[in-house]
DNA sequence: TGCAGCAGGCTTTTT
DNA sequence: GCCTGCTGCA
C-alpha cells in the first residue's frame, strides 16, 4: 500500500509479523494487546517512526499520550535514535504535561492566568486544609485526606460540583467543600493535577473552533498504557478523535491504543479496564492485534504467569509464549519468620551475585526485591544491611517533595505569583521570623473580608505583629525586584541566601543534606535551562507551533520529505485566539511548572551496582535478571482489603502477574507462617496464588505442606475459583505434588472461612485472617479494627457471620 | 515560639 | 513498630 515502506524497511528489521503489522497498520482505529515483555514501546516508537519517515504524518500531526515522564522520555529518545528529527513539534508527553502545554496555550479562554502554578499532591492537601479551617469544618466528620480524595475523585469522572450525585447531608457538605476549593483555587491562580486534564477536557468540549483546529492537526494519536486510563482520560483522548460521519472531503485522524488488560493494577486511583472494551465498541475499532511473543523470560516463567491470570474471569484473552527455554524452575520457599525469610533471600543473593549456578554471577542491579506494601521493606533491608549487601530502595520522597526544595520553591512561587496562598502560609514564619499562629489567623481573616491574598491583606494589619508581616512582605516584593533581569540560577542562588533558609539549615544539627539539596536545587535549574527550550512540557508552546503560517501550510512542507504528496486537508483561516500571542512564560514560571509536574527522581544513589527494592506497583515496566517476589501470604499479597470482592481480588491477581513476569531468568516466591506487622505477630497463610501456578514450573525448597486457611477450608470472600466450587482447588492440586493427604475433615462445623466478616459482642466486627485446629480446638486469628488482632477459641467465643 | 511527648494511622502511586 | 502531626507546656 505504501510503497514508501521498502525505503523505510531498516525500520521494520527484527519486528516479528504481529509487531511489523501493528507498525504499518492503516489510517485507522486501532487497539494493540502487548503483552509484559512483548515490545510494546518499540511498537509504539516504530509506528510514530513509520508514519514519519513514509510521510503519512508530519511531526506536528503526531499525538502521543504516556503515563510517566520516563515513558515519554524514553519515547522521545528512541525516536530521536531512528530519525534524524526535530520532535519538538511533536505533542509527546505525559496526560497532564500535554494538558499543561494545552492550557498555556489557551489559558485566556481557559480562564486561567498566564503563570498559572501546578499544586501537587501535599500542596492540595494543605489548601484543603486551610479553607476547612477557615470555613469551620468539623474535620472529625470529614477528615481532609477524605476530602481530598473526593475531590480528585470527582475530578477522575469529570464531574463539577454541580454535576455530583448528592446523597444525604454527608454528600452535600462534600461538594460545598469541592466548590469552596474550586473558588479558592481560582482566586489563587493554581491549578491541580486532576484540573489540568479537566479544564483542558472542558476547553476542548465546549470550543468548537479549537477542537476542530486540534482534530485537524492531530492526524494521529497513540496512547501508551491505555489499560490505565480514567474516565476522564479517556473521554479527553475522545476530544481529538474526528467524528467520522462519512462527510464528504473528511479526513479522519485515529487513535492507537497500546494495552495490556493483564497489567491493569490502578483500579484505586480511577483506572477503567473498561475503557478497552468501550474503545473498542465506540470507535468501531478495526484493528486488534496481539502482541503475545516474550522476548524477556524463560517458559517457566511465562508458564507461571499464564496459569496464574487464566484465574481471572474478565480478560480479553492473551497468553505469552517464548522461544527461549524452559529455564530454572521457579524456586518456592517457606520461612519460619519474616526474618528468616529476608535472611534465606540475602543468603541466595549471595549466591547469585558469586555466580555458583550456571549462569555465572549476577550483577547486583539485575536483581529485584519485590513486595506488597512498603512495610516489608524494612526487615529486608535489616538482612541485607547486616550482610553487608547494597541496596537501592525504590519509593518514598522525591526530589522536589523534600521539604527544604518544597519552601524554596514556596519562595519562587511567591515571587512568581503574590495569591499564591498555599506557598505564602508555608514560608511566612520559615525560617522562624516571629510571625505567630494569631497573626496569621488575623491575617487570614482580614483577607477574608476584603476578599483579597494574604500577601495583599498585610498592608491593612496594625501593631507589632503587623511590622513583621510588612517586613517580610517587604521583603519579598523587594526579591521580586531585583530578581528582574537575573537568569534563573541567579534567582534561586539569591532566593536561596535571602529567604534564610541556607543559613538556617546550616545551624540546624542535622542540616547538612538539606543544604546539599538547596544546592541540587540550582543544578536542577541549571540543567533545566540548559535543556532544548527550558524542557518541553513547561513552556509555552514554541511560536512556530501554532503561528498562522503553520496552519495554512500543508504538513509535508515541515515533514521529511518535500516531495511528498500533501496528506492533511488545509486547515481553515482560523488561529486559537490564545496563540498568535506568541507570549512565553517566564523561566522561573516554567522551572516551576516542571517542578510540580516531574517530581524528580528518588534520592538513592543511582548507578551504583545494588540490589533493588520495590513494591511490585513501581516494578511495573522494569525488568530483572532475578526476582523474589516476597511476603507472599495471604492477607498481604493478596492484600486483606482487597479480598471482599472480586474485581480486587483480580487485581491482585494481575498485579502478580506483573510480578512474575519482571523476571528474566530466575524467579523466587517466598512466604512466611509469621510476621511482624503494625506491632503484632500476625500467623499468616501462605498465598492463594500458590494454588493457581503450574506445579511443573516450580521447585519447592522447603516442603509444601497442607494449609488450612488455604487448601482445606477453601478462601474465603465467596469467590469461586476458576476449577469450580470455592472447596478443594487448590486441594485437587495438592495431590499432584505429594501424596494425598491423610483425610481432610468435612466442612468444619464453625463454618467460618478466612476472609469472612465476622461480628463479636465485646469486639464488633471483624475479619477472619486465618483459622488453625479442628473441633473443639479450632481458633481462630481475627483482626478487629478497634481492639486489634485476637486469636479466639471458636468453641468458646460468640461470633456471627456478617453478611 | 519551640520542643517534647503522645495519639493515631497504616495498600498500592503518577502527575 | 514506626512515622506523622498535633497539643500542651516552658
Amino acid at each position: 500500500m505504501f510503497p514508501e515502506a521498502d525505503a523505510v524497511s531498516p525500520l521494520l528489521h527484527n519486528l516479528n509479523p504481529e509487531q511489523r503489522a501493528a507498525v504499518t497498520l492503516p489510517n485507522e482505529h486501532a487497539l494493540i494487546l502487548a503483552g509484559a515483555g512483548s515490545g510494546k514501546t518499540r511498537v509504539l516508537t516504530t509506528r510514530i517512526a513509520w508514519l514519519l519517515s513514509t510521510g503519512q504524518v508530519s511531526p506536528g500531526g503526531v499525538l502521543a499520550v504516556t503515563f510517566t515522564n520516563k515513558a515519554a522520555r524514553e519515547m522521545m529518545t528512541r525516536l530521536q535514535a531512528m530519525l534524524p528529527l526535530n520532535v519538538r513539534g511533536m505533542w509527546i508527553g505525559t496526560f497532564h504535561g500535554l494538558c499543561n502545554r494545552f492550557l498555556r496555550a489557551h489559558y485566556k479562554l481557559a480562564n486561567l492566568p498566564q503563570g498559572f502554578q501546578i499544586l501537587d499532591t501535599q500542596d492540595q492537601l494543605s489548601a484543603i486544609k486551610r479553607l476547612m479551617k477557615q470555613f469551620n469544618i468539623d474535620d472529625e466528620r470529614f477528615p481532609a485526606k477524605q476530602t481530598q480524595w473526593f475531590i480528585a475523585g470527582c475530578k477522575e469522572d469529570g464531574l463539577r460540583p454541580n454535576m455530583v450525585e448528592v446523597h444525604g447531608e454527608d454528600d452535600r457538605k462534600k461538594v460545598e467543600i469541592y466548590q469552596l476549593y474550586e473558588e479558592q483555587c481560582q482566586r489563587e491562580g493554581v491549578v491541580d493535577f486532576g484540573e489540568l486534564m479537566l479544564r483542558s477536557y472542558e476547553l476542548l468540549q465546549g470550543n468548537d473552533p479549537i477542537r476542530d483546529h486540534y482534530q485537524r492537526r492531530f492526524r494521529h494519536i497513540l496512547i501508551d498504557e491505555f489499560q490505565d486510563t480514567n474516565k476522564l482520560q479517556y473521554a479527553w483522548i475522545k476530544m481529538f478523535a474526528q467524528p467520522r460521519d462519512g462527510s464528504p472531503g473528511a479526513q479522519p485522524n485515529s487513535v492507537f491504543a497500546v494495552g495490556d488488560d493483564d497489567q491493569s493494577i490502578y483500579a484505586f486511583r480511577g483506572a477503567r479496564v473498561g475503557n478497552m472494551a468501550d474503545f473498542v465498541r465506540e470507535f468501531q475499532v478495526a484493528h486488534q492485534i496481539k502482541l503475545e511473543r516474550n522476548y524477556r523470560s524463560y517458559s517457566n516463567i511465562l508458564d507461571s504467569a499464564n496459569e496464574l491470570i487464566s484465574h481471572n474471569r474478565n480478560r480479553l484473552g492473551k497468553n505469552l509464549r517464548t522461544d527461549q527455554g524452559a529455564g530454572e524452575p521457579v524456586r518456592v520457599y517457606e520461612a519460619p519468620t519474616d526474618l528468616a525469610e529476608a535472611q534465606w533471600i540475602v543468603e541466595e543473593i549471595r549466591h547469585l551475585v558469586r555466580g555458583d549456578g550456571p549462569e555465572g554471577g549476577f550483577d547486583r542491579k539485575e536483581i529485584a526485591i519485590l513486595y506488597r506494601s512498603n512495610a516489608q521493606s524494612r526487615v529486608i533491608e535489616t538482612g541485607l544491611f547486616n550482610a553487608a549487601v547494597p541496596y537501592r530502595v525504590y519509593g518514598g520522597l522525591r526530589f522536589f517533595e523534600r521539604a527544604e526544595i518544597k519552601h524554596a520553591l514556596a519562595y519562587l512561587r511567591v515571587l512568581e505569583n503574590p495569591s499564591d496562598d498555599t506557598s505564602f502560609l508555608r514560608i511566612v514564619n520559615f525560617p522562624p521570623r516571629g510571625i505567630g499562629t494569631r497573626s496569621i489567623e488575623q491575617l487570614q481573616d482580614a483577607a477574608r473580608a476584603a476578599g483579597c491574598s494574604l500577601h495583599d491583606a498585610v498592608s491593612a494589619t496594625t501593631g507589632k505583629a503587623g511590622a513583621n508581616l510588612t517586613a517580610f512582605v517587604a521583603k519579598i516584593d523587594v526579591l521580586r525586584e531585583r530578581t528582574i533581569d537575573l537568569t534563573l540560577r541567579e534567582i534561586i542562588e539569591l532566593v536561596l541566601q535571602e529567604s534564610g533558609l541556607v543559613e538556617h539549615y546550616k545551624a540546624e544539627r542535622e542540616g547538612a543534606d538539606r543544604v546539599e539539596n538547596l544546592q541540587e536545587l540550582v543544578n536542577a535549574a541549571e540543567s533545566f535551562v540548559s535543556q532544548e527550550g527550558f524542557g518541553r512540557d513547561a513552556v509555552a508552546l514554541p511560536v512556530d507551533e501554532l503561528s498562522p503560517g503553520m496552519l495554512r501550510q500543508s504538513p509535508a512542507s515541515q515533514g521529511l520529505d518535500p516531495s511528498q504528496p500533501e496528506i492533511n486537508e488545509p486547515a481553515p483561516d482560523y488561529v486559537p485566539p490564545d496563540a498568535e500571542t506568541g507570549e512565553t512564560l517566564s523561566p522561573l514560571a516554567a522551572f516551576l511548572t516542571h517542578a510540580a509536574l516531574e517530581s524528580g527522581d528518588n534520592q538513592a544513589e543511582a548507578g551504583q551496582d545494588a540490589i533493588q527494592l520495590m513494591t511490585v506497583h513501581s516494578a511495573k515496566g522494569l525488568e530483572f535478571d532475578c526476582v523474589f517476589i516476597s511476603g507472599l501470604e495471604e492477607g498481604l499479597f493478596p492484600h486483606e482489603n482487597s479480598l471482599s470482592d472480586p474485581a480486587g481480588l483480580e487485581e491482585e491477581r494481575r498485579l502478580m502477574y506483573v510480578a512474575i513476569t519482571r523476571a528474566r531468568k530466575r524467579l523466587y516466591l517466598s512466604h512466611s507462617q509469621t510476621r511482624l506487622l503494625h506491632g503484632q505477630t500476625r500467623y499468616n497463610v501462605r498465598s492463594r496464588f500458590f494454588d493457581e501456578l503450574p506445579e511443573g514450573a516450580l521447585k519447592w525448597l522447603t516442603p509444601k505442606h497442607q494449609t488450612f486457611g488455604g487448601s482445606a477450608f477453601g478462601y474465603g470472600a465467596g469467590y469461586p475459583t476458576t476449577r469450580g466450587g470455592s472447596y478443594g482447588g487448590g486441594f485437587q492440586r495438592e495431590s499432584i505434588a505429594s501424596p494425598p493427604v491423610p483425610a481432610q475433615k468435612a466442612a468444619p462445623s464453625h463454618g467460618l472461612k478466612q476472609g469472612m466478616k465476622v461480628f463479636h459482642t465485646k469486639f464488633g466486627e471483624g475479619t477472619v485472617l486465618s483459622i488453625e485446629g479442628q473441633g473443639d480446638d479450632a481458633r481462630a486469628q481475627i483482626n478487629f479494627p478497634r481492639h486489634g488482632i485476637k486469636w479466639l477459641a471458636l468453641a468458646v467465643a460468640k461470633l456471627t457471620p456478617v453478611p
